[in-house]
DNA sequence: TATGAATGAGACTTCATTCAT
DNA sequence: AATGAATGAAGTCTCATTCAT
């Protein structure tokens, strides 16, 4: 089976059709979706113009498995340090950690995979980004579902449970945005997301 | 005085000004800026191309231009809210009501806004989008005076002031994002936002 | 008649038609008639746009009428300094006088002069400038019959007259171009073009 | 070496490369710059727009192109002439030769090329037309110096020698231009434009 | 009569995609 | 299998001209 031993030929194509999704997330990173040529990916990329369609049948496409692969492995990391062993509060905070981690080491593709699920998805014709929310909304329900349980067991206040990952996706989102933004401004710290989104902001005060 | 009585040509050309801008915002929120062309917008607003022109410099003008004013209505609005009189407290709950208003009575806009003041802002050449996040930061300086305020009161609890204004504006755009994208799940709703963000989420438990 | 007496507003419109051709006639010979628009045309000369087409029924038609009436002028001041009394050689002398008379008053004009009976008249669409051409080889008819006269009296040796009148011609403009090159380098002078024409400039020599 | 022999690829290259610019010169001569457009350039070479792109990087690049290299040519062919060996007036009939020849064997691209030295040069912006003129201004400083030394030796009259080269190059330059009106009427001949300018044209008479 | 807002054909140019080599 | 020259649809923008006021 083909499987069992990748022939030198296949090996060196999956090279490169990696440098070539390296080189394409870099510009598409930069400059987005509609300000990157496949002429320009062809010529960083070392590629003729040609070789890049036998890789992927149109730009599109090549976006669209750029999103996808990133999109897949933020996914896979998100949901383990969910599954985790341990309480729904060291679940959540596995998750959290994770995202910083992930997210850090992939500052190029986070402008890309946020604008996919959180912004208007401008750069491709609708309907393609699909399995990326897809799995956006999966990690989400995991995330509701660590929240209920903790609910349960009086852990965690008493929220709707989808709305608490919501929230806490957010604020961490938020403070990446803030950290890309201003790197040198605010540490992309993932003890402070949690402190600020468990704790108590509201102390009471105010008897003036 | 000019000023006093605008003429009806002025007021017409005000009025023809505003029918585009209110076509090419339809148009840009739901596609993005670069799958809108001019020709659409002419042919969705009535006009001929060469009238956009008369209007609007060039395509990016036009979206600058709506972005710009879309944004500055937001930030007086934002701004207004955080300089009502009351406590600290209220000031901050004033501001999330305003944004949860605002933002429901703009849902056309806020994805382009959010794409610019959050996102990679692909749309237009590096530098134009300056004013906007300009105006942006400066709403967050001023939240960060309300806390600081409210910190030194012992109404809030200790935390980088301008870390809990990031926060809370994420906080408050997610809620808006999920609120886009599935309308009847969640209701986008200022107290929501502002009792999970100020009350504790963890409560202790899990002595299991 | 009408003729008789113009009334005001004739006189008024009149006075709006040259206002409107000086100022074209600046544009174009500054800068070409493609590179001059109407709009340009419209806000130098203070009118509106429409207003000019009241003058002129189109841009063309503008052109050619300016280039007509100065093409006019130089033709009836060339033709009648060859009417002038006096022999041959004088009136081939006021020619050339007034040529240098009349182009070194209208510098503004003779460019566009030149362009059309000289140049490749790629301004205006093929046939227009029929009538500037007629006038331009009318003169060198006129010319040309002095040439003959002259070249009868044994005063002028003899060559073909049209010939000769094509080569005062060419001497004189190129004269005028040079002088408009470099303004300080060489004086446009009629004296100077009629003693290098007529007079022998190979005189012999190289006996070494 | 590269050099040495040029592969298949660049001599189609440059095969098409100037089956472009020949349509072009046949258009641009007959019409003008602005009265050609790329499709219209594209169509006639049998080649798509974007084709065009590939040689040069816009209309005005193909042009400029077009210009300095036929002038170039021209240019080389006439400082030629005047460095053959010979006497003074050798070296200006050959002069006159050469520019009688090569203007014969180019018609198509002598329009353009008198446009840009000699007319309002009105066809592409400021400052590109400059390489053209230098090379013009330097085949007639050329000339000065073989006049200024034939006047040394007493062969030609004591005239200004930059006055004289721009006088003979008016001469034959109007002569050309009367043989592009009328090719039936007169021969463009370097003999008789040598003859008409060295010989004494008034010879007297007159004495009625 | 004069105006100038509006028009829309048409110009230049780009770039995703194809296909002969 | 890789190449890159060639394609041409589509986009942005200009400007001569019209016509309702």
């Amino acid at each position: 089976m083909k499987n069992d031993k990748p022939s030198r030929k296949e090996l060196e194509y999956l090279r490169h059709r990696q440098e070539i999704l390296q080189v394409a997330l870099k510009l598409f990173s930069r400059k987005g979706f509609h300000n990157v040529s496949m002429h320009e990916i062809a010529k960083k990329s070392e590629f003729a113009v040609g070789t890049l369609y036998k890789f992927f049948s149109n730009k599109e496409e090549l976006y669209k498995t750029l999103i996808l692969e990133k999109s897949g492995e933020f996914h896979s990391v998100l949901t383990a340090a969910l599954e985790k062993p341990g309480s729904e509060m060291e679940k959540i905070k596995a998750w959290v950690e994770a995202k910083v981690s992930v997210f850090m080491d992939n500052l190029d593709c986070v402008l890309l995979y946020l604008a996919e699920t959180r912004g208007g998805s401008f750069n491709i014709r609708a309907g393609i980004d699909t399995e990326i929310i897809r799995q956006y909304e999966e990690t989400l329900e995991k995330m509701k579902d660590v929240f209920e349980k903790g609910i349960k067991k009086k852990m965690f206040r008493k929220y709707d449970p989808y709305l608490l990952a919501v929230a806490l996706d957010g604020i961490s989102t938020t403070f990446l945005f803030e950290h890309l933004a201003h790197p040198d401004r605010l540490l992309f710290d993932a003890d402070l997301i949690v402190s600020i989104f468990f704790q108590q902001v509201y102390i009471g005060g105010d008897n003036e």
